[in-house]
RNA sequence: CGGGGCAUGGCGCAGUCUGGUAGCGCAUCUGCUUUGGGAGCAGAGGGUCGCAGGUUCAAAUCCUGCUGCCCCGACCA
């Protein structure tokens, strides 16, 4: 490609409206520009790196045995009320009315879809196991689209179904499509960890996901350092400590304490560690009323854990200021398990502490010395609070680290929950109609190119992969307006790479050495050669990585033979 | 959805408090010079100041309402 006839805009400054530095580059470079919140252009520059995830996608599916499909974006409703999720999804489904007051949604996944070409098309248990995907564009109604491309309303997704006669079936299916992950994403050059995930609204059972390791990632990962375990920090088990509880050694007392409604207030008040108050939060119950829920003062709660209690109401809710008036006598803020009227739950660490500090269920008012079994009756015990950093790892060997993540695929065990829904069976070998089983498997297409730029860059830019970049090579020719045999050169070397099987871009544009250095940089070609008078004379070009510091010099007729070396090694 | 902020040529911003002919840098176009790290000089084009009302002799500026966008929290590829 001919940088002078490619209507590239690259920028110094980093446009207002990004936050994250993958959004900037993706910006600056002339990848993507914003159509309105969470939607995107893609523009040359940046839609050639999408083609290449795509292409390596679309390798690993296919030897995966997987079949590649196309799926409508706009679905009709009847679809969507049989599986249920017409009314469980909520307003991230986009939807809309045709001409004839038809309902319809865009498509934010496709089981549904996916399901019905099952059902029509799949009639024997011989034609199993079968794996549908495709690539395709998803729309969700995000409540707050960021980061640009990481977290838009539209995006590019592939998405995977598999379909089973039976769980073993499944299990190998799931496996299959976990080890086809490890290799794109090791293709892609991407540092990722798979790690162990809630399956949240999609429902099912087994699921993992593929997080991208990254700074400015939005979920947090507990890892391991003493194994490969690693969890989203939302299924992460926090161990019972391992040392019994302390003896109670002081009295209980009454303490005043004005206005103290945090914790960190209260530790700050009475010169007490974070670790030695009791945090307590009442949250709604299942069957009405409330349940409370305590926990360390420097712990966290974890609301995937909690409304998984069968006491509590799912989703989770914050008790009201009534309901709270109404089960402790007090305000929010000064409440404690102490003569708590509802039942009570103790993350483990909290039941380990003894000597405590809590809110008095009176206002400005908590006690201090509290012990369970002598001050309050034990509670029950559960896992409720988010793992910390140097918690020990579930598995027994080493520590947890807490880690951000960019999650860029999902994939799950699914069972039976659409297909019973939707009535998707086939015939067993005796003649029986059994329900398929179903896998599902996601990767964020686009995500991926912003995740790929958080992990590679530099202050200059960008830094592609190989694998990922839009172009091998960039050919900067020096002075060519003046030079012609510069110019000359340059053609040559140009229709050589391109006849190679090499894609360049060369930036035959009438500008300044600087300019061409700064823009190749930005855009993270990551193979450059120069071309200039002085080194034409010695018959060789200038080859630098975009990581590397130095030139090397390259006789000119082996630069094809370098050039691919270097793609392929 | 709750909280905070922003909206002025393509981009980044000043001007708003204290109303009085809309400005700067980058980018773009023309010419000359320049050419190994985002050049210099000279000239040029480009803005209903987010939208709608209102106050005023006069509104980017003051008032009211709306819209869009960004950031922080609960959800997800």
């Amino acid at each position: 490609m001919r940088l002078s006839q490619y209507p590239i805009n690259t920028t110094k400054e980093t446009p207002a409206e990004a936050e994250v530095l993958s959004h900037q580059l993706m910006l600056r470079a002339g990848m993507i520009r914003r159509v309105a919140a969470g939607i995107y252009d893609w523009l040359p520059m940046g839609l050639r790196v999408v083609r290449r995830v795509e292409q390596i996608i679309r390798e690993e599916m296919n030897r995966a045995g997987a079949l590649e499909i196309l799926m409508p974006a706009v679905q009709p409703a009847e679809l969507w009320q049989e599986s249920g999720r017409w009314h469980e999804y909520g307003p991230e489904l986009l939807r809309l009315k045709d001409r004839h007051d038809r309902e319809f949604v865009v498509g934010p996944t496709h089981e549904e879809v996916v399901t019905d070409i099952a059902r029509r098309e799949l009639r024997s248990y011989r034609q199993l196991p079968v794996n549908f995907y495709q690539i395709q564009t998803k729309f969700r109604d995000e409540v707050r689209p960021r980061f640009g491309v990481m977290r838009g309303r539209e995006f590019i997704m592939k998405d995977a179904y598999s379909f089973h006669a039976d769980e073993a079936s499944m299990a190998a299916g799931y496996a299959a499509m976990r080890a086809a992950y490890v290799r794109m994403f090791g293709r892609m050059q991407l540092n990722f960890r798979s790690v162990q995930a809630d399956t949240g609204a999609i429902g099912g059972s087994a699921s993992e996901e593929f997080q991208v390791l990254a700074e400015s990632g939005e979920d947090a990962i507990a890892v391991s350092d003493g194994d490969d375990f690693a969890a989203n920090i939302e299924l992460a088990p926090a161990a019972a400590p391992a040392q019994a509880r302390a003896a109670p050694s002081q009295p209980l007392e009454r303490v005043t304490t004005p206005h103290m409604k945090t914790i960190a207030d209260l530790s700050a008040f009475l010169a007490v560690p974070r670790e030695r108050c009791l945090k307590t939060l009442l949250v709604d119950g299942a069957g009405g009323g409330v349940v409370a829920l305590v926990l360390r003062g420097d712990h966290e709660l974890n609301a995937v854990k909690a409304q998984k209690l069968q006491a509590v109401a799912s989703p989770l809710r914050m008790a009201s200021a009534a309901a709270v008036r109404a089960a402790s006598g007090s305000e929010p803020g000064f409440v404690g398990p102490v003569d708590l009227k509802c039942s009570v739950y103790a993350d483990h660490a909290a039941l380990n502490m003894a000597d405590f500090v809590c809110g008095a269920n009176a206002p400005d008012l908590h006690l201090r010395g509290v012990n369970w079994g002598r001050d309050l009756p034990e509670p029950a015990a559960a896992d409720l609070r988010n793992v910390v950093d140097g918690d020990p790892s579930p598995t027994g060997k080493g520590r947890l680290r807490i880690v951000r993540g960019i999650e860029v695929g999902h994939i799950f065990q699914l069972g039976r929950k659409y297909s019973q829904a939707m009535n998707a069976t086939v015939l067993d070998e005796s003649g029986q109609s059994v329900t398929m089983l179903m896998g599902c498997y996601g990767i964020g297409v686009t995500r991926i190119v912003a995740a790929s730029i958080e992990q590679n860059h530099d202050e200059r830019g960008i830094i592609w992969p190989d694998p990922l970049a839009p172009f091998h090579v960039v050919l900067i020719p020096l002075n060519l307006q003046k030079s012609a045999p510069v110019r000359a050169a340059a053609d040559a070397l140009y229709a050589v790479l391109t006849a190679a099987g090499i894609e360049v871009l060369y930036d035959d544009r009438d500008a300044r050495p600087g300019v061409k250095f700064a823009d190749a940089e930005l855009l993270g070609i990551p193979h450059r050669l120069v071309l200039g008078e002085r080194g034409l004379q010695a018959g060789s070009c200038e080859y630098r990585h975009r990581r590397a510091t130095d030139n090397e010099d390259i006789p000119l007729d082996s630069v094809t033979g370098f050039i691919k070396a270097k793609l392929a090694g």
